[in-house]
DNA sequence: ATGAAAGCGCTAACAG
DNA sequence: CTGTTAGCGCTTTCAT
């Protein structure tokens, strides 16, 4: 409790001769002043370099304007592109982002919740993993979620993962891939990623295909990853086609086939998911599937600004995804 | 002011059959309690779902346990990178981080530094373009800077920028190239960059080599950034090395060069600068100057909590770099 | 070991 | 058009 001799709002009223109400009043631009006393406030707020004390305000409020993201990561090409376009729009709005970045860890992601219900935010966007989220909460307290299936009532921006998954596979059939193995999620992971891999399934279980997917969870590090993708290779030695659930993991393949001596396309293809920005500039060779990150995060602010107006009833939203031609399948 | 309803410190007291005192106690578990009346305390809460309005005791406290991040955007390898280190560091000593994107918007900047002064943050670390920083500020704020000089007082954490400028420019020199080409900022932006700058025009100086800088700004869009190195290889046919300031634009250098035919390392070398943990995962062949990015987010939130617990004078700290061997130079 | 009362800085009835 | 008064929910002297 050092500095507590900030300039506040009775300062400026006794150096204005006026009361606080009609300081407040000036601050807010709200009700009838006159111009002169209009004048003496604003001079008395310069004169004492006067600056109003937010918290003090959002305690009558109840108001923070901060926004919490619940993320696996910013440091990621999908999430950052993400994160920075929801912060961009929060901003318009008036809203401050508040960073968390789970890493997967519900512990983390189950402080943030005490953060909303502690009042310190006015609304969470989550994309994180698996938090435990209370009845309560899901109830009545502005949430969107991202690509996560989190709770019933909570609405869900996401692209149309089946169909992308689709536009994946079959473009790895029709380049005549006869052994095509996907990377996802582990099954009990609760992502819309999921539906990649049923589309996946679904495509080579039509064309009488056997469909094998590699489980690579968020956590996992970069050494564990190229381990897995190794044994792939050792695995399935056959394997000519490879439909990675995102751009990341697609470019740790291709970075161990490559080591493994095999030439990309010629011996193997590989489509990715996501097609963030940064990737493209980086690594504009790899075909993918594109989803609208943009677009996702224009949305998830809509819905979330809804129900902090109080709307109740918000309806999830599925987006559109391209597939982007390169040169690795 | 809808949900005024919510359980509050008075209902636990009253429910306890204790005073406000004696719960705030047990809250914060000071001074002498009977384990009897601390026993009743924590049930009447638990039966209340009590929790404790973080807004009110900011009021009183004067603290909010946040930390500003002010940073032209996330959506970049580097600043991805960067910016997910300091949430870890800052959110394992208790702090929650407020995101900033500026976009290189002195308007948003500005915005940031308000809320400093609204005392909605504790404390701010600042990579961005620059801010117009008011003397006020300057003397009695927490502020930590990253890469940029901001103001005498503050703080930087930096690369040794001269050494990677160095390394970067003495590789393509030694590789033979005899026509070197550099990107950075305007010299006019206050960016340690600068430094790599001035190493590769001593170094093209020592070596009898005319000193040629391509000028690229944090606002400038990815097509602009293209239009600009087309002209490059227009301008100056006989490049045969680019030392690029970071690795995003070393990755648009390659793309626009190998739509104009050239073949990279045969005919073009080019390092980049920055070795990103994403940057490496995408684009492993880009040979570059690494900087120590997970060590500058623990310094820099190191001096930023010697700040907050009141240290005054409190040195920049330069961190080595290193060359990453790649196979385009 | 516990409580009463004052106040953090601001806003909004309600008067006038 | 302006002031008085009563809080927002919590913490902390200062008593007892």
């Amino acid at each position: 409790m050092e500095k507590r001799r900030q300039v506040k709002l009775e300062d400026v009223a006794a150096l204005a001769g006026v009361s606080k109400t009609t300081v407040s009043r000036v601050l807010n631009n709200r009700g009838y002043l006159s111009n002169d006393t209009k004048q003496k406030v604003h001079e008395a707020m310069a004169q004492l370099n006067y600056r109003p004390n937010a918290i003090a305000r959002q305690l009558f409020t109840q108001k923070t304007n901060l926004v919490g993201l619940v993320f696996p990561t910013v440091n990621d090409p999908f999430f950052g592109q993400l994160e920075a376009g929801l912060d961009e729009h929060l901003y318009k709005r008036g809203y401050r982002t508040l960073m968390g970045n789970s890493q997967n860890n519900p512990q983390k992601e189950e402080q943030y919740l005490q953060l909303l219900l502690n009042h310190q935010i006015d609304g969470l966007i989550i994309g994180a993993h698996n938090p435990a989220m209370p009845d309560y909460l899901e109830a009545s307290m502005p949430i969107v979620s991202i690509e996560r299936a989190v709770a019933p009532q909570i609405p869900v921006v996401a692209s149309d993962n089946y169909r992308g998954g689709q536009l994946a596979t079959q473009r790895l059939l029709d380049d005549g891939c006869r052994h095509i193995i996907h990377t996802n999620y582990p099954k009990e992971v609760m992502t819309t990623n999921q539906g990649r891999r049923e589309a996946y399934e679904d495509l080579m279980r039509t064309n009488g295909r056997p469909a094998i997917t590699y489980e690579v969870n968020y956590d996992t590090s970069v050494e564990e990853k190229k381990a897995i993708f190794t044994r792939l290779f050792a695995e399935h030695p056959e394997v000519d086609g490879i439909f990675a659930d995102n751009d990341t993991n697609a470019g740790l393949i291709i970075q161990v086939a490559k080591q493994l001596g095999r030439r990309v396309p010629a011996d193997l293809k590989v489509v990715g998911f996501d097609g963030a920005d940064g990737t493209r500039i980086l690594f504009p060779e790899l075909t993918t599937v594109q989803q609208s990150i943009n677009e996702m995060a224009t949305v998830a602010v809509e819905l979330l600004e809804r129900q902090i107006a109080g709307q109740t009833k918000v309806a999830s939203v599925t987006l559109p995804i391209t597939l982007l031609e390169g040169t690795t399948a």
